[in-house]
DNA sequence: GGACAATACGGGATACCATGGGATTTTGTG
DNA sequence: CACAAAATCCCATGGTATCCCGTATTGTCC
């Protein structure tokens, strides 16, 4: 299994990785868990932007965006930091709707922040997930065992079973 | 996609940027998910007015700017408040209606302060939307992402245990 | 181990959307 | 009241996303 929603809590929840292939219309298959973890929220599909930091797709219901945009909205809306939330996430996010099958369609823009061609790689991270050119990922997952290797005895101390992601 | 209603709370939110085209006419189309998080709204269109501090359109659904102005309506209507709204956005207002096929056309004041031409950006905001040159939006957006990019430490720091988006 | 259910994937047909052009109505101006 | 300019309506078109089908592969349950 890979995804839960908490009922009660009102919280998607994303585990592991899945890859799946992209056909030549672009459709993508999301991952069946992820899917039911998102039945119930008000939009049918998910929401994603780029990352700003790597080279992948930042993506979650739409449930986390409206709670994120309404907290926002109660500071002063021409304020600076609504600004660049505004254009660094909002203005960069696609609401990606499930066909009836539950594929979507990655719009070229996120393909290519991406380098995604044939395959995409659903990266669960707990209430949001990643879609990376499987790859890639790979390579980034590499450092970040290393990392977390050497910082073994470190965070042994203060968190004894907890995986830092990155 | 770009845009939901989220029935309930009565509030649209509007995501993604398009780009359309503004014919010899001086038509517009609005994005169809922009259109259709509108509505049910009072009035069939958008209402318009130039952004304060930059080179864009500010734009939302009317039910926005009625219960803004509702809102402060409950003070004293001669309250510096209401005087600074009033000036400041009303005044500037446009009412801009959907044809029949949802395209719009743009005032001219409107389009001579985003220096819009032959393109129109919209730019999904939220609760709001904005409307730009899109080589202007591109310049900005530019720098919002590297600000993004930067206060992710800052932001991390305040908030160890959450995600920050990345 | 075998049958069934669920999932991922491919392809053809359809519906929707952005856009253009012409025709008709409205506006405003003399 | 008539005329020109502008806005609106109405259609037509090309491209794309969506629907809907069938099929293969995987996992599950008896």
């Amino acid at each position: 299994m890979g995804a839960t929603t908490l009922w009660g809590l009102g919280v998607a929840l994303f585990l592991s990785t899945f890859v799946n292939k992209v056909d030549r219309k672009g459709r993508v298959s999301v991952p069946a868990s992820f899917r039911s973890a998102l039945t119930g929220q008000s939009f049918d599909g998910i929401v994603a932007f780029p990352s700003f930091v790597q080279s992948a797709i930042e993506a979650s219901g739409i449930d986390r965006i409206e709670s994120i945009s309404a907290g926002i909205d109660e500071f002063d809306p021409f304020s600076d930091e609504y600004d660049a939330f505004a254009n660094a996430i909002l203005a960069d996010s696609h609401q990606l709707a499930f066909g009836d099958d539950g594929r979507l369609i990655l719009p070229e823009v996120l393909r290519d922040h991406a380098s995604i061609t044939d395959q995409a790689a659903f990266v669960g991270r707990g209430p949001t997930f990643q879609i990376w050119e499987p790859g890639a990922f790979r390579i980034v997952q590499e450092e970040a065992r290393d990392k977390a290797r050497q910082q073994r005895t470190s965070l042994r101390l203060k968190k004894p079973d907890t995986e830092g992601p990155q």
